[in-house]
DNA sequence: CGTAAAATTGATCTGTCTCAACGTGGGTGG
DNA sequence: CCACCCACGTTGAGACAGATCAATTTTACG
């Protein structure tokens, strides 16, 4: 658990099966491990593109500000989760990544991703988690374009519970999510008053509870009847030869 | 003009220099051309993933269904562009691509694009193309969520029209723009009606118009203006080394 | 020409926002 | 160790952008 590269090769892993080196390779190339501070920025809009994070511990997000000052957060990186290793081929970040929790991050620079994606099983668990986050993307945007208020929290909820899932961080149907109301509306495109209101609601209906940032999940099926959740998108069923548990 | 790969290097040159070599490697890559009609799928959902597209001609597009049957459309292909080369690391389509036009499109097979990527130039220009597709995932995200209907549909129309640029195909400010009203709600996560009134009031101040698919805009800094429209996102700055016309 | 798809217009309804106030808990400095 | 304080959460009343429902007109095309 001490390793940092732990949650990540159980996210890989899920994706196409490590060779014993390829693993190694991983562990290898683990030089810079970073500690961020809740609000802290791993990276700023505009900032060159000299590394990637591999989130070890810890919530951190993309996000960019409209101009009204009004922010979206457009993605969420959680334990295991890897940058796209293509950002590399952009002269500078077009949005930021800031830490919601305190955050323990990996940084890889182009080199050693490219040692990295020399190696076939890694190549391929890479490129999925890449298609997985653009697929992410996909479900935010139908969310946010044609769900409720209800069906988004509750979608939301579903998603990073599985994501968490995946990676070791759930016991039952909890798990820790380090997100203040205000987050998960910028996520949303909701208002914090709004998140509330729905978030009372679902524990009034007693689908869940969800407080001082600690997520129960009572009703698991009803929650993902309400949001309309189909986790295919996440990839998140073990690959063809990887091992199962 | 007759050939097929004019439009894709037009917009990949845009991103990295291409020896000639690569431009010829290109060509030689094109053993399929397909036509299809309005409505026809490009791909299904489900579908198993062996080629990737590059549109020569008309518009395609990326969607999904809600279970409540309304239809989000997640992207627009158009002449020039390619799809990302990671899907071959998926199973299976996770959407469906639709032709809004007649289309012409070149497939791709995985060992096409295994040879295509082994060239520098491509490589790099084929991780900006994906790159920005994820960037404008990014900014749909921020519309939908952010955007008043006046604001995303002029910021939708300032990002197709700079994208047709790029390829050629707008002369001063008018462009062919082969989508309904219906499809442009689908995109935009508004309904036809709305999107009806939006133009209209547009058309009315004297911003733009657009019928029997033919948009002209009258004023494109106001329009700019209107939709808090920043190309950077787009990339398409002509890239260090690469020819200034 | 005829017919279906697309565009246009009007009247009404509703989910979410806005503004505004008040409650609360956990960290920190005296 | 207690008191203060500030970020976060909670609640209420009213406003509005965009949806919905329902015609009607226009356009494209076989």
């Amino acid at each position: 658990m001490s390793e940092p590269t732990f949650r990540l090769k159980l996210r890989l892993e899920r994706y196409a099966a490590l060779h014993p080196e390829e693993a190694a390779a991983l562990d290898a190339s683990v030089s810079t491990v970073r500690r961020f501070a809740p609000r802290d920025h791993l990276a700023r809009q505009g900032d060159p593109v000299d590394h990637i994070f591999v989130v070890v511990e810890g919530f951190a997000c993309r996000y960019k500000f409209m101009p009204d000052g009004r922010r979206q957060i457009t993605a969420f990186l959680l334990p295991g989760d890897i940058c796209d290793t293509r950002i590399f081929s952009l002269r500078t970040m077009d949005h930021s990544i800031a830490a919601l929790s305190p955050v323990e991050a990996i940084l890889l620079g182009e080199d050693a991703v490219r040692r990295l994606e020399s190696l076939p099983g890694l190549t391929r668990a890479l490129a999925i988690g890449s298609v997985v986050q653009h697929s992410i993307s996909h479900e935010w945007l139908m969310s946010v374009g044609h769900r409720t208020a209800f069906e988004r929290l509750s979608h939301l909820l579903c998603e990073l519970f599985e994501r968490l899932q995946a990676v070791g961080l759930t016991r039952d149907y909890q798990c820790e999510l380090p997100l203040t109301q205000t987050e998960i509306a910028d996520t949303l495109a909701l208002t914090s008053v709004h998140v509330n209101r729905t978030l009372m609601e679902m524990r009034r209906s007693g689908l869940l509870t969800f407080q001082s940032r600690q997520l129960i999940i009572h009703d698991y099926d009803s929650l993902r009847t309400a949001a309309g959740f189909d986790p295919s998108y996440l990839q998140l069923q073990p690959a063809d030869g990887a091992q199962d548990a």
